[in-house]
DNA sequence: CACGTCACG
DNA sequence: ACGTACGTGACGTGT
């Protein structure tokens, strides 16, 4: 029989070394996960390394006190436990009881002399003991037969040191036992013990190589070399000898638990598989693999015989015929991109095929016979609908049969950082399935795919089974957290929207994009060396690293600010400096020019397809507040402020024949601001078609709005914009140059001016700390985990992006509601005007001629219709033969 | 792959 | 005392 082994865990001990090891981690729901993560990293390598027969984790009853006052990063601060730390302690003594491990405590009995107890209890038993801690106080319970193990995490990774006897010996000189006389003369400011006043370890050290005690020593006091050591023991004799005893962890206490009892048997239960995908702790979850995650209960076939293929097809029609709910629904997956299909993959009553195109079968018989399913009132679930519709877009008649598990999982948690298949799965059908990247790496489905390997085949069903399966979940959690209607009517139809303006795309003038890139060259070249020849040396203007060191250091300026990294030379940085500096003037308008070059002029001609057109990518499941974003290229930072950046409007046209039209609206977010907080004074102002950020002013520093001059009015914008952020007196004095106490005021005067406006923002954040999230006009929520932070600076985060997000949430939805309104007004008066761009407040049209008047029109009516608050929304329109003069 | 920087709303 | 405005995406550098 093996020889016992015992592991014993020291719970606080290892819980906070991995805290402080692993950055913050939370799961959807913002629980607190990193330091349990760190903990079973460690307690699973050292199970695989050392092999116990037993493993426990002791715990102290309550929080350290008194000897083991150990929470604290510093000597002498007594820093309290983070909230998310603490929160982690019962949660880690769960996932322990999950495993089958026992947590062992005792009142009245610290965690150390649980373990020291255990410890000699087994050893005598003739185990071998591994005690694992992070704290190196427990050194002095090594023998030859009990190893110490101290977890170090050293830029990342996890190293260890392993302590016998003869290992402390090697290393501090004294044995284990002499360990604690040493303690009891240095003392430990962060345990409270006092220890000697005079001696440091160095001395401690030294006396006790000697003297082997501290009552030794103190019978030879008179050889005891430092004098102010000696004297120093004479007068502490009494607390030096207390200090011991506060040192020594006990190896006698009077335990109820008994360690035989601590037999390790399979830890990767059910339960514990169940915890750990509620904490999301996805890199643990392979250690299931083949132990208690459920099965996919998969029954997959796979064909590409067009008789069988119509069997499915008929077989999806006639089971679900007369059904209701998911029994009424077929789960869809697309293998392979659209243009180059290999087949799809169908979900329904629990069963899944795969049909690939090949022999009779092709491509356009797939296409049609979804589309038959949906003729005869199938409900089809999927996992991103737009996707689907670039597949084919036949499929949007029938928009009011899909259902987008995508998007739906989107409303819930919009924090999370993907929404595929496997995300699904393990967050609302409890299945832990491979990702994407397992299975295919870096390639296509269609690519990798194989009859022959299981895990192919089995992710090509999961396509289309994860969305039929979840589908009836996720309409049930959005219907109960009141966010049907607005998945019915702002986020569905919103899809089809995108899919259009991806699908048509934007005409780019190629040579003329190419020449104003060409154009730029010049006076980059001359800049560059402009700068080089100031700066006194080649060096590479785009590292800020390099022209960290050569403006802060070569030439000695002023304004060196951090970062963790080096000198930060952002622009604010060196427009203080540009005035005394040409150096500093000629590497700004370098940088301005250089990004045109590289992001515009040359990033964007990437873009631009055979057919004359950049078809960017609009996103619907990326931002927390409800936004869309843009990318390959990202059309939305096209640059405007600037009349060089702005310039390159000019290469983005309509196809001939046509105009461009740009609808913005006016103060959007403000504007939804008065409303929401139903601020009168803001209200007023809006309706009476003033200029707010000169009404701001007027009101604000109490002048005739006659007198605002044009510096007040500009205070009064920062503020406005400020208070749309989740107004910040640092924030603000940043962005006006102004100090903070300047900034408190214009502050303080701003919600003397508005007091709705205060009385909202703070009950938004009082929502917020209560339920965790905001919610817009609409009912999108969005949660804010960083509220329940101990972190002074997360959880003021947390508070401003509670302030901003139902604002910029709330606008968001109603320019979606807006583009739905637009598109469906063009469809039905069947004009071939269309809808391009997006970009947050603004709709960019591309219209006939002679539809423009018309087209105008329905922007306004749709734009100004499309939400009825307590102020007007207004919106400027313009026109133009491109994007520079649409604007 | 993280960071600094900067384009937009 | 803490050290920041809210929301994105792309590029170049440097580990």
């Amino acid at each position: 029989m093996a020889e016992n082994k015992i592991m014993l865990l020291d719970g606080h001990s290892l819980l906070n070394r991995a805290y402080y090891g692993l950055p913050v981690l939370t799961n959807a729901e913002g629980k607190h996960t990193n330091a349990v993560l760190g903990f079973l990293n460690i307690m699973l390598r050292y199970m695989e390394e050392e092999r116990p027969t037993h493993l426990l984790a002791a715990f102290d009853r309550k929080e350290p006190t008194f000897r083991h006052q150990r929470f604290k990063e510093y000597k002498g601060t007594r820093k309290p436990m983070p909230a998310e730390l603490r929160e982690q302690v019962p949660l880690m003594k769960e996932v322990l009881a999950s495993m089958g491990i026992p947590v062992v405590t005792q009142a009245g009995i610290e965690a150390d002399d649980i373990l020291g107890t255990i410890g000699r209890e087994a050893e005598r038993e003739d185990f071998e003991v591994v005690i694992v801690s992070g704290d190196r106080d427990l050194l002095q319970l090594a023998t030859e037969h009990t190893k110490i193990k101290i977890p170090k995490t050293k830029a990342g990774s996890t190293v260890t040191e392993d302590y016998y006897a003869s290992d402390v010996k090697n290393l501090y000189g004294v044995t284990p036992t002499e360990f604690i006389d040493m303690k009891g003369l240095m003392g430990d400011a962060s345990d409270n013990i006092p220890g000697v006043p005079g001696i440091g370890e160095k001395t401690a050290a030294k006396l006790i190589r000697s003297y082997h005690s501290i009552e030794n020593t103190y019978a030879h006091i008179e050889e005891v070399k430092p004098a102010k050591a000696k004297n120093n023991l004479r007068e502490y004799y009494e607390q030096a000898l207390l200090s011991k005893e506060l040192a020594t962890i006990k190896t006698d206490c009077a335990l109820e638990y008994k360690f035989r009892d601590a037999v390790v048997e399979d830890i990767f239960t059910k339960d514990a598989y169940h915890l750990f995908k509620k904490l999301e702790l996805k890199s643990l979850f392979k250690y299931f693999e083949d132990g208690q995650k459920e099965k996919n209960d998969l029954q997959i076939t796979v064909t590409k015989d067009l008789a069988e293929v119509d069997a499915v097809f008929a077989a999806v029609l006639s089971e679900t015929e007369g059904e209701s709910g998911e029994n009424r629904m077929a789960g869809i997956g697309v293998l392979g991109a659209s243009g180059a299909c290999r087949g799809i993959s169908v979900s329904w009553k629990g069963k899944t095929a795969l049909l690939f195109t090949g022999g009779l079968c092709t491509e356009a018989q797939l296409k049609d016979s979804v589309l038959g399913l949906l003729e005869k009132g199938v409900t089809v679930a999927v996992l991103d609908y737009k996707a689907l519709l670039h597949f084919d877009e036949r499929l949007r008649a029938y928009e009011e049969q899909i259902e987008d598990a995508g998007i739906l999982a989107y409303l819930l948690n919009p924090l999370q950082s993907a929404y595929d298949y496997d995300d699904i799965a393990r967050d609302y059908l409890d299945m832990v399935t491979p990702s994407r990247k397992e299975v295919c790496g870096k390639k296509d489905l269609a690519d990798v795919f194989s009859a022959e390997d299981e895990k192919t085949v089995s992710m090509a069903g999961l396509l289309s089974y994860v969305p039929w399966k979840a589908v009836p979940v996720l309409r049930a959690a959005v219907r109960e957290k009141g966010m049907k209607d607005l998945y019915l009517h702002i986020e569905r139809p919103t899809t089809a929207t995108l899919f259009d303006m991806e699908k048509y795309g934007i005409s780019v003038e190629k040579e003329a994009l190419r020449e104003y890139g060409e154009q730029l060259i010049g006076r980059i070249s001359y800049l560059e060396s402009a700068i080089h020849f100031q700066a006194g040396k080649e060096f590479n203007i785009n590292s800020p690293k390099q022209l960290g060191v050569v403006l802060f250091e070569d030439l000695k300026m002023p304004y060196a600010k951090k970062t963790k990294t080096g000198y930060s030379t952002s622009a604010d940085i060196l427009e203080k400096l540009a005035p005394e500096y040409p150096i500093v003037s000629d590497i700004l308008e370098y940088r301005q020019l250089t990004k045109l070059k590289s992001t515009y002029a040359d990033g964007l001609a990437a873009f631009i397809g055979e057919d004359g057109k950049i078809h960017s990518i609009f996103h619907q499941k990326v931002t927390a507040t409800g936004r869309l974003s843009s990318s390959d290229p990202n059309l939305q930072n096209i640059p405007i402020r600037m009349p060089l950046g702005r310039a390159i409007r000019k290469v983005f046209v309509p196809e001939p024949g046509y105009l461009f039209v740009s609808a913005d609206y006016s103060q959007i977010e403000l504007r939804v601001l008065a409303h929401m907080a139903d601020d009168k004074n803001l209200i007023d102002a809006y309706r009476h078609n003033a200029d707010i950020h000169t009404a701001t002013a007027s009101q604000v520093f109490g002048v005739p709005v006659e007198e605002v001059t044009p510096l007040l009015r500009r205070n009064a914008k920062a503020v406005n914009f400020g208070i749309v952020y989740g107004i910040s007196a640092f924030g603000l004095s940043q962005d006006l140059n102004i100090t903070r106490q300047e900034a408190n005021e214009y502050i303080e005067r701003y919600f003397k001016t508005y007091p709705g406006i205060k009385a909202y923002l703070d009950g938004n954040v009082a929502f917020a700390k209560e339920h965790g999230y905001v919610k817009t006009l609409y009912g999108r929520i969005r949660p804010i985990p960083e509220l329940s932070s101990s972190n002074f600076m997360q959880r003021s985060f947390g508070e401003r992006a509670a302030m901003n997000s139902s604002i910029q949430g709330t606008a968001a939805d109603i320019i979606k509601l807006a583009m739905i309104r637009v598109s469906r007004r063009l469809r039905e008066e069947n004009l071939s005007s269309r809808l391009i761009l997006q970009i947050h407040d603004e709709l960019l049209i591309e219209t006939k001629e002679e539809e423009k008047e018309e087209v105008c029109r329905i922007l306004k009516e749709e734009m100004m219709g499309a939400a009825d608050l307590r102020v007007p929304l207004l919106v400027d329109i313009e026109e133009g033969k491109n994007w520079y003069e649409a604007k």
